[in-house]
DNA sequence: CCAACGCTTCGATTACGGTCGAACTATGAA
DNA sequence: TTCATAGTTCGACCGTAATCGAAGCGTTGG
């Protein structure tokens, strides 16, 4: 009754329909300002700032004051992981807030969760690094592999620069349209700045929604093959 | 802002205290009846009725009438993993209700994660069984070689039966404590429900730790080498 | 058939938290 | 300096939901 974790105050911070909202907006990987989550959520900006401060004093997002801006994101990827289990879930009970309508089909194939590339092409992406023994499992930690360090260098990755980084390189992420994991962590980050540095692919704006080019669907297909 | 599933539902309704004891207590694996669940939580037979018919409804709890008794179980795998996951960030958050006891150690060690085993011996399991090559990773599904298959049937595991049923016979499933995965799925379950019957642990009373033998803890160490 | 038990429903109370208007602070621009 | 914009703090309002006492059902066991 008494032993574990508090998870009531943490459930209940994401329990409130703004600041899900919030949090699910930040899911983009993007740090947002105060009004953009306000308008984001249908709420106030005052109303927004008591949210982010007690989203902030919970450890879920963590903000950055930047001149008379105040940049919001979400704290680090367990965050992120725990939001995308939770609609894994909802969805799978079958509370959906809208009815799946013509943007879902986009989401399901190519979205940013947090920083990195989910939906379709995202575990598409994983799997064949897997199939090919690029990224190992040993363990519950992900490794890179020599073929796969040499092959995401050729791809225009700096890998010394990611490794020197406090942050895991690999990590498993999962899905919730898809049940499959997708690569996250600070090479899954640097791939999909990547392929948007190589004009693959585009962010939609508003929205979570990663559109790639004709060319980088083709491009994509040849360096990401089943 | 309207897409997606709803998540501030279902994270509602985890983020009342009295509910999220109620979670809790059945992460244990254990069916509840509804006034044992008053207890653990700390309210009235009335309020836990009434919370309980909200789990219901929203998809978190199944339950199954038996004479007068009403059980009460977590609705599937997946609630589990999310409130560990919960867990594991409300933990690193350090939003502990309570200072780290001497219970804590235990549940370290070896508890039950809904319904198999999870903590240190949980993690060395799963390790060992992956490291002997029995527990096999395509994609997202875990899959039990030739050499694990006769392995756990060499323990006493009925595996056909278990092949029969529609849940997923391997899953994997995060830890909070350690950040690592160990096995779930019914042959999870299966495994930890054998080696009670074998006498090698034993589940203390009201809480999730898992006791194991001196012989229970050799012939673990046995079967399960690092 | 009656009593004990487990659970649910109803109703009333209460309290907590979300919400916004208004006033205030801080930063940047003119 | 003055104005505009971004964000915070305060105060008051309001609604929702948690809570429990009391009464009502079913089921079990004598």
């Amino acid at each position: 009754m008494k032993e574990g974790p508090d998870i009531a105050h943490i459930a209940a911070l994401i329990g409130d329909p703004a600041r899900a909202n919030m949090l699910t907006a930040l899911m983009s990987g993007k740090a947002l300002t105060a009004t953009e989550l306000a308008t984001e959520a249908g709420i106030t900006v005052q109303t927004a700032s008591t949210h982010l401060a007690k989203l902030a004093e919970g450890g879920l997002v963590e903000t950055r004051k930047q001149g008379r801006h105040k940049y919001s994101s979400l704290a680090n990827d367990d965050i992120a992981t725990l939001l995308e289990n939770l609609m894994g879930v909802a969805a799978k009970t079958g509370h959906l807030r809208t009815r799946t309508g013509p943007k879902d089909a986009a989401l399901r194939k190519a979205r940013v969760c947090y920083n990195h590339l989910a939906g379709d092409m995202g575990t598409q992406m994983y799997d064949s690094l897997r199939a090919r023994d690029m990224l190992h499992h040993s363990g519950e930690t992900l490794h890179l592999s020599p073929t796969g360090e040499s092959f995401v260098t050729a791809l225009g990755i700096d890998l010394p620069h990611l490794q020197h980084q406090r942050a895991p390189l690999c990590r498993d992420c999962l899905d919730w349209s898809e049940r499959r994991s997708h690569l996250a962590g600070s090479l899954g980050r640097a791939l999909l700045s990547r392929f948007i540095e190589l004009g693959w692919a585009k962010p939609v704006a508003d929205s979570r929604v990663i559109r790639f080019s004709s060319l980088g669907s083709t491009e994509f297909a040849k360096h990401f093959p089943l």
